[in-house]
DNA sequence: AACTCTTGACTGAACGATCAGTCAACACTC
DNA sequence: GAGTGTTGACTGATCGTTCAGTCAAGAGTT
């Protein structure tokens, strides 16, 4: 509802509507947002966003060019500081790979929110993840079978993917695990639950590639 | 686009109109969903639709408390069937939890689509999973309680929900294991699908217990 | 330095299309 | 003939998009 603050002449508004678009478009989905409310959390008239964006669509894209670009800068960045020879090198690259978008860089709630949109949406989204996010996955699966050498390419890639969808799992449920089981809220911060998801898909990809000797 | 095809009068107006909703909503999400795409699909008059659910919340709602009775009923089901002091009580737990949504009698991939909305969705979202889901997670944490006495409540309610998170993603990221990897699209079966799911899940849970001594 | 020309950011009002929801009338059944 | 199911035309609001026009700033010319 609320105007969004813009630091005098600091931000363009291109940049404050790319912000505004990216917490509506978080909060009501792509169908849900309409871009009377995106202009006016701005502060610029409506007619500003085609001007700069075309259409909704090209406006959605920019939202998602734009946070992909720092986050997977950022798990790069990070992935490329990990010694894949060593031990505890798996635990290294999940944490490359899914901190960053848990992050103050990677956008908070509202981008999480459309990270999880992205990885569950149609077709538009589909395409949208192939074209900016693919070739960072591939650089992480890569790394994955570098540090896990005797283990199937299609184990891995199954495991990146259901890791995928664990980490939005984690940062959509929100409340739930404490409404469901005993857990006390106050536990429930950032470092926690990266923890806790970081044991949690390591134990899943490594049951993964070496399932039980039957 | 296609009309759903009526099997005479065997199915109602009413059961037809939540057939045909399921699957737009299913495609387009609730705000992208049309009444009158609805309407056209079930082949009835538009009107119709706000006779017998009110509005399009309503429709909403039937749609997911129909298909939500439907999964639990068949859940607890196995779930009590299921011996919770054998060996491999937790896998026989996690296939009971999550056959039957990707089963025959879970909707397909249609309702697939709106369950994995339903767990990044709002607030209203969030209102029907407390409705609906969260009698029968209960149950089914209460089981992987008794089949392992000794993790604490929070670690089995926190496996709890990254497990739902990583079924959603399993039914939601078609395609794309096989575009990263060199997954064998023909292996890429239902049983298969399962059967990788389960062993990571149960991974993912047995890691989150029992963190590796330190 | 005064003038004109050009550009790009931006506005505000309007457009046609589509939206969810309403309603009087009709059909069918018991 | 009372009641339930169903129709299809309709309403007002809202949607994304378009467009003519304003304004400030810079380039080019003399």
């Amino acid at each position: 509802m609320g105007e969004l603050k813009q630091q005098d002449s600091q931000s363009s508004a291109r940049d404050r509507i790319l912000d505004a678009a990216e917490i509506v478009f978080a909060d009501d989905g792509f169908s849900g947002a309409s871009m009377k409310a995106i202009a006016q959390k701005a502060g610029v008239a409506q007619g500003l966003l085609h001007y700069h964006f075309t259409n909704k669509e090209g406006l959605y894209a920019a939202v998602i060019e734009r946070r992909s670009g720092i986050i997977n800068a950022d798990r790069l960045d990070r992935l490329d500081r990990v010694d894949l020879s060593a031990p505890d090198a798996v635990p290294q690259i999940l944490r490359a790979l899914m901190e960053p978008p848990l992050g103050p860089k990677g956008g908070g709630r509202a981008y999480a929110r459309i990270l999880a949109g992205l990885t569950v949406g149609d077709a538009r989204d589909a395409e949208l993840v192939r074209l900016h996010y693919d070739a960072t996955a591939a650089r992480f699966i890569d790394a994955l079978q570098t540090a896990l050498p005797d283990a199937s390419r299609a184990s891995i890639s199954w495991g990146y993917n259901l890791a995928i969808g664990t980490l939005v799992a984690a940062v959509s449920n929100s409340g739930r695990p404490e409404r469901l089981g005993g857990t006390d809220p106050v536990k429930t911060q950032q470092e926690d639950v990266l923890n806790t998801l970081t044991t949690y898909v390591e134990g899943g990809i490594r049951a993964l590639i070496a399932p039980p000797p039957t």
